[in-house]
DNA sequence: CTCGGCCTGCTC
DNA sequence: GAGCAGGCCGAG
């Protein structure tokens, strides 16, 4: 579900809601959630990381890609979110919103009991999100792989022409491809080509000087307007405090299938590239 | 590099 | 009942 405006919008409201509170419990109820690998019995790991993360304090959260990390003194606990993982902070007093259910469901697999009476709870229908609790020392290892940032200082045009260079894979798959670039996900990846007026099929090591400049401009765009939306609520995304992203009323192509494109006024085309559906305008991206 | 698998729920 | 959904990993 959550791409890094997303994920972004979600660790500001965290900040905010349980930055420098403590962990008085914490219940796992879904030990895979936080399996490194498949194992038989994974309940006294799971056991193992509740135990680990009682009584200590929540220093931070932060961000790399589309992995939240909450900083624990000399360890961590990093979060990925999947495609329907959600993070609810509940503190005493707050109402419940009306579209979501009362927590914790059947869907919550991990709970925080924080000091100051809040709560922490991770919701993650299809359980494709993972958890990890990592020693900082080790944190390098774990990112190891993951391209640069698309909006810190090592994202550049020419990063990203070496990450299309001689590739025969489309540039969407590309731009999903988080050894490229780290945060993209399925919608920005659309909107970034349509921005860029790039045709998603486009092999990546077609890609001329030109095109690359202005891809790597329209993904710094995109992430960014949709950072300042809170995100892109289509169905399962909420921030920490259940307010919807605003994001997805300006969505260009995403979603918007057989409707005009906003440019030329004609259909926008769906199809599967790189094993996803893709939105795109085939007069205004070659 | 592409595909299937991991999961559940919703829409056609 | 089939197909689809904002992600990622490992097998071939």
């Amino acid at each position: 579900m959550p791409e890094l405006p997303e994920v972004e919008t979600i660790r500001r409201v965290l900040e905010k809601k349980i930055g420098g509170l403590t962990i008085l419990r914490a219940e796992l109820r879904a030990p895979k959630l936080a399996a490194a690998r498949l194992a038989r019995d994974l309940k006294p790991a799971a056991d193992m990381l509740a135990r680990r993360l009682q009584g200590r304090t929540i220093l931070g959260i932060r961000r790399r890609a589309k992995y939240l990390i909450l900083d624990l003194d000399r360890d961590e606990l990093i979060v990925h979110l999947g495609m329907t993982g959600q993070l609810f902070a509940a503190a005493p007093g707050d109402k419940p919103c009306r579209d979501l259910p009362a927590l914790p469901d059947k869907h919550t697999h991990l709970i925080l009991e924080l000091s100051d009476g809040v709560r922490l709870f991770y919701r993650d229908i299809r359980k494709f999100g993972r958890i990890r609790f990592l020693e900082k020392k080790r944190e390098t290892d774990f990112f190891e792989g993951l391209g640069p940032e698309p909006l810190g200082p090592d994202f550049t045009p020419d990063v990203l022409r070496e990450g299309l260079k001689g590739k025969t894979a489309s540039v969407k798959a590309l731009l999903l491809n988080q050894r490229v670039v780290a945060g993209l996900g399925n919608i920005y990846a659309d909107e970034a080509l349509f921005r860029a007026r790039i045709a998603p099929q486009t092999p990546g090591g077609r890609l001329t000087r030109a095109q690359a400049v202005r891809l790597h401009a329209a993904a710094r765009e995109v992430l960014c307007e949709a950072i300042r939306f809170r995100g892109t609520t289509r169905s399962d995304y909420y921030d920490p405090e259940s307010r919807r992203g605003g994001f997805q009323f300006r969505l260009r192509v995403y979603g918007r299938a057989g409707e005009p494109c906003p440019v030329c006024g004609r259909p926008v085309a769906k199809a599967v590239v790189a094993q996803r559906g893709t939105h795109w305008c085939p007069h205004c991206q070659r």
